[in-house]
RNA sequence: GGGCGGAUAGUUCAGCGGUAGAACGCUUGCCUUACACGCAAGAAGUCAGAGGUUCGAAUCCUCUUUCGCCCA
C-alpha cells in the first residue's frame, strides 16, 4: 500500500470492479424488503455540475446504505431529452455550419437532434459513473425511448378522454426568443426600473373631460377595447358606461366596473388590452369586451395603425410615447419599478399573448396531491416544504402543456383537413373516422417536458403494461431531489401518480439545498466562480468531494458553500483512513482473524472503551440515516474515526503490538481488524472507493465491502463508565503533555511524573494503566506517592494531583500565573453552580437529573480547586 | 405585497431549553518505525440588537436591523 492514499489509481479500477461483479443490479424479490429510488434525470444536454454531484452523492449513500443493509435495492438511472434545452444547443451548433433549423425541416432536423443524442448522450452517465454512482444501468431510461413515448402518449390520451385535458385560446406567456409558449413556472418575474405613463382617454360626449390611465406599455394601448374602474371607486362611480375615444386609433371603448382593479395603481382607471394580459384577459370576458391582437409571436405590431405596423413592441413605445405627448394626450411619465417576466432559459421577455394552446386542467389533481402529503402518505423533509408546497397547489392555474418546439413528445391528437374533425388517439391515425378523407395532419405541437418527466417513477417501469417491475418497484421509496424544483417535478410526479397509478409515487421526499461558492453566491460563468466537479475529482479525489458534500449537508436542506478548503479536509481525512488502514494491515501480518478465538479476549480499559464507542457510534449512524441526517453522520463519523480511533486507540494498541507478550499482540491484532472493519462498513457509502479498495486488502469473506453486512450495534458493550474511567486516563495523559508544551519539552523527550489522589477509583486506574501512561506520554518514570515531590511543575485532573519533573529551573511567577488561570476558570464555574444550587425555584423546578448532575460536577470541580490551591500554596512558600 | 431561510471564534459552518463546538486559518513545539494530506499543545466568541416566556435561553415567543431565496 501507498504511503498516501491516490484515488487515480484506485476510482475507475474499483467502479469496473463493481460493475463486473453485477452488484448494481436488481430484480423484483417479494421475499425482501425493497429500497427503490428513482433517479432524477439529468439533461442530455448536461454537463456534470456541482448540484448533480451533491444530487448523486445523497442518493448513492442512501442506496449503499440500504443496500448493505440486506434489502432489494434498485437506483434506476435515466437521461431527460430537455425539448427546449436540448432543441437550442443543436440548433446553435447547426448554425454554426450555417444551417437554420427552418431551412432543414422537421424530420431532417429532429435526425440531427437524435445524432446529436446517440454522440453527447452518454458524457452525462460517464460522468455519474465517476461519482461512483452505484446505479443500475442495465436499467437506464431515456424520456423519448419507445416505450416510454407510449407512455407519454397514453397519459395524454387519458387524460383527454377524462376530461383533464383541453384546448383553447387562452393568455399564455410566449418566449419570442424560444418562440414557443411556457408554463407558468417557467417566468421568472425580475424587478425592472420602468416608466408609467400617465395617458388621457377623452369621453366621446364629452371631449373637453378625459378618464386618465396609468400604464408601464404604452404600445398595448392600441389593443385596448375598455377602460376598468372599480365598482367602489367614487371618482369614476357616474362614469361606468359611458364611451370614450382610445387616442391615435380612435375607437370607442366603453368604460366597466371590475372588481380586479387596484384602486390605489395610477389613477384608479385601468386601459384593458384583453389580447395581451391575463388580467384583462379575465375582465374582457365578464364584460364581453372584443379581443383586439396587436402583438404577434414575434413580438412585432400587428392590426395597428400604419405608422406602427411591423415595429417591435419597445420601438412601438418610444414612437406612441412621442406621439402621445404631441397630440396632448400624455400629461406625464414617472419612473416606476415592476416585475418583469422573462423567459427562465433564455431571459428575453416575456410576452402575454392569446394563443391557443393545451392545457391541463390542474384543480381535481392538485386537490388529491394536497391530500396525500396531507394525510402524509407522501412524506416530504424538511417538513417546511410543505406549507410551500400546498400554497402552490391551492392556487394553481391550468397547466399549459403545449410547445412550439420539434425536439419532444409530439402531440397525438390529429386533425382531418376536409372536415375538420379532431381525433385524439394513441396510435397514428391515417383515416378520418367521420369523413373517411385520408387528409389527416398530426399536432404540430409537443409536449412540455415535464409532462413526460411527472410520469417518471412509473412509466421507468413499464407502464401502462403492468410488467412485474412495475408491481413489485412501486411505489418507491424515497425520492431525493433539489427544492428548486418542487413544483416543476416533484408535485407533478405527486399528482401524476395518484391520477394514473392511483397510488403515491414514493413514500417520501427529500429535498437538498443547492451548491454555491464560498461565499454563497450562485455558480455562473460570469462570476468565475464555477466549480466543475470533474476538476474536483482530477485535484482532490471523488471521495472527497463526495465526503466534503455529505459532510455540509443539513437536515434542513440548507444551502451548501463549497471551497476547496472544505475539499483540502476531506480529501486529508480520507487519506487517513487509509493510513489508519495501512497500519493495521502492516500490523496484521499473516494474522488470521477468521482462525481466532474471540471468546477468550482480555480486554483492555482502552478496548472496553472504544467497543463502547463503535457500538455507540454504530447506531448514531443508523438513527441518523433513517432520520435522513446524513450530514451529522458525516461529521460524527469523521471525529471518531480521526480522534477515537486513530489519536487514542491506535496508539494504544501500538503498546501490544510492540511487546513481548504474544497473546496480548494477538488480541490487539484481532480487535484492530475487528474495529476497522466495522469502520470501513461504516464509511462505505460515504467514500465508497477507499473504503472498497482497503477492505480488498483486508482478511474479509464477502465478495466485495458494497455487498457486505452494515453493522448491527450490541448494547452490551455499551458501558459508560468504562468510558468514563477511560477519558480520566486520557486526561492524565493530556495534562502531562500541556506541562511539556508549556516548557517547549519535545513530546518525546522522556520526563519523571507523581500522581497523588485520594480518590481510590482514580488511584486503582492509575496503577492499572500506569505502563500505558508511560508509554503514551513519553516518561522516565511514573509512581504513585502519598507526597509532594519538590522542584516539579504541578497539575490536576479530577481528584489526582500531577507533579511533572521537568529537570529544570521552574520560573515560580509563571507557575503561579498558570495556576492561577486554571484555578479562576474552576472558581467562576464553581460559583455559577452555587448560585444554580441555592436558588430554590431552580431546586424544585428543574428535573432531578439535572439537579444531581449540578451536585457532583460541583463535588468534582471544588475538589479539583482545592488542589490547584494546595499547588499555590506550595509556590507560595 | 405574502411567505421561507440565514445572522455563533479571523473565515466557513454545526449545535437549537441545562458545562459554547468543528474545520480551515493563527501561535508554539515536534519528521514519536500509519500518515507533514501528519502529531502534540495553545490563543481566539456580550451566540446581530431590544423586549418577553422560563428555575434556566445561542436554543422558544414578539419586535427591530440586515443578507439571501421563493411566490404574487
Amino acid at each position: 500500500m501507498d504511503k498516501a492514499y491516490n484515488p487515480k489509481n484506485t476510482e475507475e479500477r474499483i467502479y469496473k470492479f463493481w460493475e463486473d461483479g453485477g452488484f448494481f443490479k436488481s430484480s423484483p424479490n417479494p421475499s425482501r424488503e425493497k429500497f427503490v429510488v428513482m433517479m432524477p434525470p439529468p439533461n442530455v444536454t448536461g454537463k456534470l455540475h456541482t448540484g448533480h454531484a451533491l444530487n448523486f452523492t445523497l442518493q448513492d449513500v442512501f442506496i449503499r446504505f440500504n443496500r448493505m443493509l440486506g434489502k432489494e435495492t434498485l437506483w434506476l438511472p435515466g437521461i431527460d431529452h430537455a425539448g427546449i434545452a436540448t432543441q437550442s444547443v443543436v440548433e446553435r451548433e447547426l448554425l454554426k455550419k450555417g444551417i437554420k433549423r427552418e431551412e432543414l425541416g422537421r424530420e431532417k432536423f429532429l435526425e440531427e437532434v437524435w445524432k446529436w443524442k446517440e454522440k453527447y448522450g452518454n458524457t452525462i452517465v460517464n460522468q455519474l459513473k465517476k461519482l461512483g454512482t452505484s446505479a443500475d444501468w442495465d436499467r437506464l431510461r431515456f424520456t423519448l425511448d419507445k416505450g416510454y413515448v407510449k407512455a407519454v402518449k397514453e397519459a395524454f390520451v387519458r387524460y383527454y378522454e377524462e376530461g383533464y385535458l383541453y384546448k383553447g385560446e387562452r393568455i399564455i406567456n410566449w418566449c419570442p426568443h424560444c418562440h414557443t409558449a411556457l408554463s407558468d413556472i417557467e417566468v421568472e418575474y425580475i424587478p425592472t426600473k420602468s416608466k408609467l405613463y400617465y395617458i388621457k382617454y377623452p369621453f366621446k360626449d364629452e371631449p373637453d373631460r378625459f378618464v386618465t390611465v396609468a400604464t408601464t406599455r404604452p404600445e398595448t394601448m392600441l389593443g385596448d377595447t375598455a377602460v376598468a374602474v372599480h365598482p367602489d371607486d367614487e371618482r369614476y362611480k357616474n362614469d361606468v358606461g359611458k364611451t370614450l375615444i382610445l387616442p391615435i386609433v380612435g375607437r370607442e371603448i366603453p368604460i366597466v366596473a371590475d372588481e380586479a382593479v387596484d384602486m390605489e395603481f395610477g389613477t384608479g382607471a385601468v386601459k384593458v388590452t384583453p389580447a395581451h394580459s391575463a388580467d384583462d384577459f379575465e375582465i374582457a370576458k365578464r364584460h364581453n369586451l372584443p379581443f383586439i391582437t396587436v402583438i404577434n409571436d414575434r413580438a412585432k405590431m400587428v392590426n395597428v395603425p400604419k405608422e406602427y405596423e411591423g415595429l417591435t413592441a419597445a420601438e412601438c413605445r418610444e414612437k406612441l410615447a412621442e406621439d402621445l405627448k404631441q397630440k396632448g394626450y400624455l400629461i406625464k411619465v414617472e419612473d416606476y419599478e415592476n416585475s418583469v417576466g422573462h423567459c427562465s432559459r433564455c431571459n428575453t421577455v416575456v410576452e402575454p399573448l392569446l394563443s391557443d394552446q393545451w392545457f391541463v386542467r390542474m384543480r381535481e389533481l392538485a386537490d388529491r396531491a394536497i391530500e396525500a402529503v396531507k394525510k402524509g402518505e407522501v412524506k416530504i423533509t424538511p417538513k417546511k416544504w410543505e406549507k410551500v408546497y400546498y400554497d402552490w397547489l391551492e392556487n394553481i392555474r391550468d397547466w399549459c402543456v403545449s410547445r412550439q418546439l420539434w425536439w419532444g413528445h409530439r402531440i397525438p391528437v390529429y386533425y382531418c383537413k376536409d372536415c375538420g374533425e379532431m381525433i385524439v388517439s394513441r396510435d397514428e391515425v391515417k383515416k378520418c373516422p367521420k369523413c373517411g378523407s385520408t387528409n389527416i395532419v398530426q399536432e404540430e405541437d409537443v409536449l412540455d417536458t415535464w409532462f413526460s418527466s411527472a410520469l417518471w417513477p412509473f412509466a421507468t417501469l413499464g407502464w401502462p403494461d403492468e410488467t412485474e417491475d412495475l408491481k413489485y418497484y412501486y411505489p418507491t421509496t424515497l425520492l431525493i431531489t433539489g427544492y428548486d424544483i418542487l413544483f416543476f417535478w416533484v408535485a407533478r410526479m405527486i399528482m401524476s401518480g395518484l391520477h394514473f397509478m392511483n397510488e403515491k409515487p414514493f413514500d417520501t421526499v427529500m429535498l437538498h439545498g443547492l451548491v454555491r461558492d464560498e461565499k454563497g453566491r450562485k455558480m455562473s460563468k460570469s462570476l468565475k466562480n464555477i466549480i466543475d466537479p470533474v476538476d474536483v475529482i482530477n485535484e482532490y479525489g471523488t471521495d472527497a468531494m463526495r465526503f466534503t458534500l455529505a459532510y455540509l449537508s443539513t437536515v434542513g436542506g440548507q444551502d451548501i458553500n463549497l471551497s476547496k478548503d472544505k475539499l483540502t479536509a476531506s480529501r486529508n481525512f480520507v487519506n487517513k483512513v487509509w493510513n489508519a488502514s495501512r497500519f493495521v494491515i502492516m500490523n496484521l501480518g499473516d494474522f488470521n482473524p477468521f482462525e481466532f478465538d474471540s471468546s477468550s479476549v482480555e480486554y483492555e480499559l482502552e478496548d472496553k472503551w472504544f467497543l463502547s464507542k463503535l457500538n455507540g457510534m454504530i447506531d448514531r449512524e443508523r438513527n441518523l440515516l433513517a432520520e435522513y441526517d446524513l450530514g451529522q453522520a458525516a461529521r460524527e463519523l469523521y471525529d471518531f474515526v480521526w480522534k477515537e480511533f486513530c489519536d487514542w486507540y491506535i496508539e494504544l494498541a501500538k503498546i501490544r503490538l510492540y511487546g513481548e507478550d504474544k497473546k496480548k499482540k494477538e488480541e490487539a491484532q484481532y480487535l484492530l481488524w475487528f474495529a476497522l472493519d466495522k469502520i470501513l462498513r461504516m464509511l462505505h457509502p460515504f467514500i465508497p472507493f477507499v473504503t472498497e479498495e482497503i477492505f480488498s486488502y483486508l482478511p474479509h469473506k464477502e465478495k466485495a465491502l458494497i455487498v457486505a453486512e452494515f453493522p448491527s450495534s450490541n448494547p452490551d458493550f455499551i458501558d459508560k463508565k468504562t468510558e468514563k474511567d477511560a477519558e480520566y486516563v486520557f486526561s492524565v495523559i493530556r495534562a502531562i503533555r500541556s506541562i511539556k508544551s508549556d516548557f517547549n519539552i519535545p513530546i518525546v523527550h522522556k520526563v519523571g511524573v507523581y500522581f497523588s489522589t485520594k480518590n481510590p477509583e482514580e488511584k486503582a486506574l492509575l496503577e492499572k494503566e500506569l505502563e500505558k501512561i508511560e508509554k503514551i506520554a513519553f516518561l522516565s518514570n511514573a509512581e504513585i506517592t502519598g507526597g509532594k515531590p519538590a522542584k516539579s511543575v504541578k497539575s490536576v485532573v479530577s481528584e489526582t494531583a500531577i507533579y511533572v519533573d521537568v529537570a529544570s529551573e521552574i520560573d515560580i511567577e509563571k507557575e503561579k500565573a498558570r495556576l492561577k488561570k486554571k484555578f479562576d476558570e474552576l472558581e467562576k464555574e464553581i460559583k455559577k453552580i452555587n448560585g444554580r444550587l441555592s436558588n430554590e425555584n431552580y431546586l424544585k423546578k428543574a428535573p432531578k437529573e439535572v439537579v444531581a448532575k449540578d451536585r457532583e460536577r460541583l463535588l468534582l470541580l471544588e475538589k479539583e480547586r482545592d488542589i490547584v490551591a494546595g499547588h499555590l500554596k506550595d509556590l507560595s512558600e
